[in-house]
DNA sequence: TAACAAATAGGAATCATTCCTGTTTATAAT
DNA sequence: ATTATAAACAGGAATGATTCCTATTTGTTA
């Protein structure tokens, strides 16, 4: 099996890299339509998925929507529940997953926090 | 305005509240007709989200779907991605809320940490 | 250049959640 | 108690993000 680079999957990852605006996948479908015209949802989501699941891109949970991240060194999230704006924001120190791995008997796999709360511009 | 108190929404709150197992609003409707047999699942939704917005469960984001958590208590959350079961567990210090708030320009309401990985049953 | 698996476009299907409407019910005022 | 009324309900339709399906196109390897 090898492994294929589309033109489609190439843009997706563009364009997720070229914002800190954490959009959703339908952002990101309306942006690359703009470039690439006949480009399909599914296309946009199995990307999204599939670029996820080899860490190049991560995903943040807001509310039912799933937002991307082009970011993808450890860092902590802000969320505005008047907005639904995503900022960055560094809490938890770097290596808090090698200390919580040796306190639970849990495969850790991952660590996310978010603060929600209202932004300054409300 | 007076608030209201149905006997579905009491039922509601009490099934949230007899079990550690951060149920799907779902899995509420289920048992909820067990003992009300005519509910409906609007009744369960609505009511979830207004006993969340009263502080009085907890909502936690599980993927695409929500899970309610009758422990109201600060603490932290161990997600297995393989059998989508939730964790209670404490990491943070409880104070953390007042610490952030002081550190950033925001109007904390919730700080939430989810830990994701694989739990010991795999 | 041919063969073939990977990826795509387009659209249908899914499924959690919300919304709508006519009816019922808990509370407050009389 | 009775009545008035807004809150809450049941039932079912609508929504909307995401996934799934199928025939077609396209990268990659031989």
């Amino acid at each position: 099996m090898y492994k294929r680079y589309s033109k489609q999957r190439t843009l997706i990852l563009e364009i997720v890299k070229s914002t800190h605006s954490h959009p959703s996948a339908d952002w990101i479908y309306n942006k690359a339509r703009k470039i690439m015209t006949k480009i399909s949802r599914g296309t946009v989501y199995r990307n999204l998925n599939q670029l996820a699941e080899n860490g190049e891109i991560n995903v943040i949970k807001d509310g039912d929507v799933m937002k991307y991240d082009g970011n993808i060194l450890r860092h902590d999230h802000l969320l505005c529940t008047k907005c639904d704006s995503v900022y960055d924001i560094n809490i938890l120190p770097k290596d808090l997953d090698k200390k919580v791995q040796r306190l639970i008997n849990f495969d850790v796999k991952q660590i996310s926090l978010t603060i929600e709360g209202i932004c300054q511009n409300h």
